[in-house]
DNA sequence: AGGACCAATGTCATCTTGTGACATCACCGT
DNA sequence: ACGGTGATGTCACAAGATGACATTGGTCCT
């Protein structure tokens, strides 16, 4: 069974993260991708959609782990986003901030992988909303709840990439949900008329 | 001063529009929409990065009154950026409601395109958040009223346009801010003891 | 054993996107 | 009239993406 070296996708994705964070997204073809691991460009495009998707073949496990805690949470909605992510910062995210920080600066590097990222998001996102609704929450709460519980954790994340963070994801995703549930409180009537 | 057609950019949005909506988006070539604006290939990449920037030009104008308003409305932060798109629904969207909800066809049918419009709306949210920034909102409140505020103005959009739909953008976008409240509020410490 | 079959990969051809380099052409001010 | 100037057209080409077909070992069935 030694026909092709095993786990050509691995390679791949190894090859295609090395290859952008040392010479760039736009200056990587496919062509050298496929080289460096030992394959053929054609190959890349059987297991990849397109260039840029070598880099987010995560998201399906990190889907996967957040609509089972959305499942098993029985909470408010946005408590149970909020809930579901900080679970999937535990399981998903612990020991791997040094992966974490060069796949964001390679994100950050180029607006195509931005645009990308934001996708995934937005699919991550319809998916929670989905998970929430068939928990017999209204379609508005379920958007509301997954869009803000989505935006506390891209505060939270970025913070926690950030050089010089030390903090653990599952207490910053905490910390920044505060921070958003003080923000969008209902505002004083006058908050003008005094200091208080 | 008739040596060419006037309004070369404004023709190939138009023709742009007119064939993503005809034939799709794939299936629209940039040498198919240059031909019909009656010009070159070349002067499409002239005017616009990419095949899909000519459906986003009016973003700029978009920015630019939202920024004017949140630099000339003195309140909370959240409640500034809600108030700027509430007055970017006034002076933009209104009487365009049949654009809109072409536009918004096209891209619902494209994931590229969608992926370009989420680039936009970040690229947008950069602006609010910098603006808030330059009258003294810290910079994580910043961030966090204006994702919540852009999630308002999406959600209200999207039902804006929704087919059946027929209440003004700006107290839609009223009536989810006011469900976003609601949504992110503390959650009462025991809810589920009694039916209050 | 021997051949049919299969799944992963490679090869080739082709279209489209996007861009650099250069040509064109009518209008402008002097 | 003449040489700029700026918007446009022409040409060439690298890279992304995809369809059609070939190759190649291994598996399975008889």
């Amino acid at each position: 069974m030694a026909r092709w070296q095993p786990d050509a996708r691995g390679r791949l994705e190894a090859a295609a993260l090395e290859l952008f964070h040392k010479r760039g997204f736009e200056q990587t073809t496919v062509t050298d991708i496929a080289a460096r691991a030992g394959l053929d460009k054609r190959t890349f495009y059987r297991l990849f959609g397109d260039k840029r998707e070598a880099l987010f073949s995560g998201g399906k496990l990190l889907e996967e782990v957040l609509i089972k805690a959305v499942a098993e949470t029985d909470a408010a909605p946005f408590e149970t986003v909020v809930a579901a992510f900080r679970r999937v910062a535990d399981e998903i995210f612990t020991d791997r901030l040094d992966l974490a920080r060069v796949r964001q600066s390679v994100i950050d590097s180029s607006p195509e992988l931005q645009e990308r990222e934001l996708r995934k998001m937005g699919s991550l996102a319809a998916a929670v909303s989905a998970a929430l609704r068939a928990r017999g929450v209204g379609e508005t709460a379920a958007t509301l709840a997954t869009e803000s519980g989505v935006t506390v954790f891209r505060v939270a994340f970025a913070r926690w990439v950030a050089p010089g963070s030390d903090a653990s994801l599952t207490d910053l995703i905490a910390e920044v949900a505060a921070e958003l549930r003080a923000v969008t409180s209902p505002p004083e009537p006058h908050p003008d008329l005094s200091q208080s």
